[in-house]
DNA sequence: GTCTATAGAAGGATAGAC
DNA sequence: GTCTATCCTTCTATAGAC
């Protein structure tokens, strides 16, 4: 018979590993963020950490392997649209609900010196950046030009400690951040249903 | 007589390991960043950099104090103003400046997450956000209408390693600075002179 | 102001038992 | 899957000579 699955009382998995990393890598950065301290937090020693990945790096990559998916999602979908446009459109919603959805994933990926250096090591790790500038900005070739997009995508994975900001419910942020995304690019508001 | 002074060739000062040690802090972060790579870059030991500073996070105080010194004559030359709108564009104005001649130390300061710790346990450093955030919000008690603010505020932090957009001027970003900050926080534009 | 030398703690990572 | 025990490296920081 099978074994009866404890319901995670301390260590338990891939799946506590990951949440217990995102949180102290978003919190602290990756390399304010020893294995000692994820393995603490865990209720587990670092050896059990290292049975789940080989190295601190995998880890870093394990979690933000989701995040980079989805992007890569979200640009394919909006890259089957008609129309510079209706491609921008697309892009720019799905865009803010996986920021939405993965707010510490995302802030980690844009804001940590770490993971910056790690993904311009891994190049492939990249294409969703440049595919997504090629939707906003097209071919644009004036460099100028690019600086509304890329103060829109740092500025939103910006920390927003604000305690008042963290109450917001998600509708609220979504709103704001269309609102917001569509003035950086050129984006009239899309017609009401 | 006084003494010739040495043009550098080595160590020689506080000077240099501002320089250096802000060089690094930007590109690797404060916690990717040993005070022996600091010493090496400079061509000297640990112990000449400990001259100078009794621990690393003085270092780090030392590496952003001109920037925060900036940043509250900024807020307090903006408030001098009568009128909310013209003390948002004065404020506007003199922050972009800011942002442009002491870059690598604004995105130190806003992206770096032991920056962001250190912050909040010296509250007084911080009176530059809450302030300018009054200047520029208001006294809006609406948290959603901090976003637009959050987002220019962390874009203007983002490191933009584009290499196309390390070439621009500065006058070509200061205009594209102030652009999108005037689109954010509803600025008309200013007079022509 | 800079050096050598070193203390003492913490970091990433592995071996082998259970 | 998790443990104990351990290795080796690197880190911050200090003492004391020049």
């Amino acid at each position: 018979m099978t074994q009866v699955a404890r319901q995670r009382p301390r260590g338990a998995g891939k799946a506590h590993l990951h949440d217990t990393a995102l949180r102290l890598f978003a919190r602290d950065g990756v390399e304010g963020t020893s294995l000692q301290a994820i393995a603490d937090e865990m209720g587990v020693t670092k050896a059990a950490v290292y049975y789940h990945y080989k190295t601190k790096e995998d880890i870093v990559l394990g979690v933000l392997a989701p995040l980079l998916q989805d992007m890569t999602a979200v640009v394919t979908a909006a890259q089957t649209r008609r129309g510079q446009q209706a491609r921008r459109e697309a892009f720019l919603a799905g865009f803010v609900d996986l920021v939405l959805t993965s707010r510490s994933r995302f802030t980690m990926l844009l804001r940590d010196p770490y993971v910056l250096r790690l993904l311009t090591q891994h190049p492939d790790l990249m294409q969703w950046w440049l595919r997504s500038r090629e939707i906003v900005v097209g071919a644009n070739p004036d460099p100028a030009a690019h600086i509304p997009w890329m103060i829109f995508l740092g500025g939103l994975g910006t920390p927003m400690n604000d305690p008042a900001i963290a109450e917001l419910d998600d509708n609220v942020l979504r709103e704001r951040f269309l609102e917001v995304g569509r003035r950086l690019l050129n984006l009239r508001h899309p017609p009401r249903h």
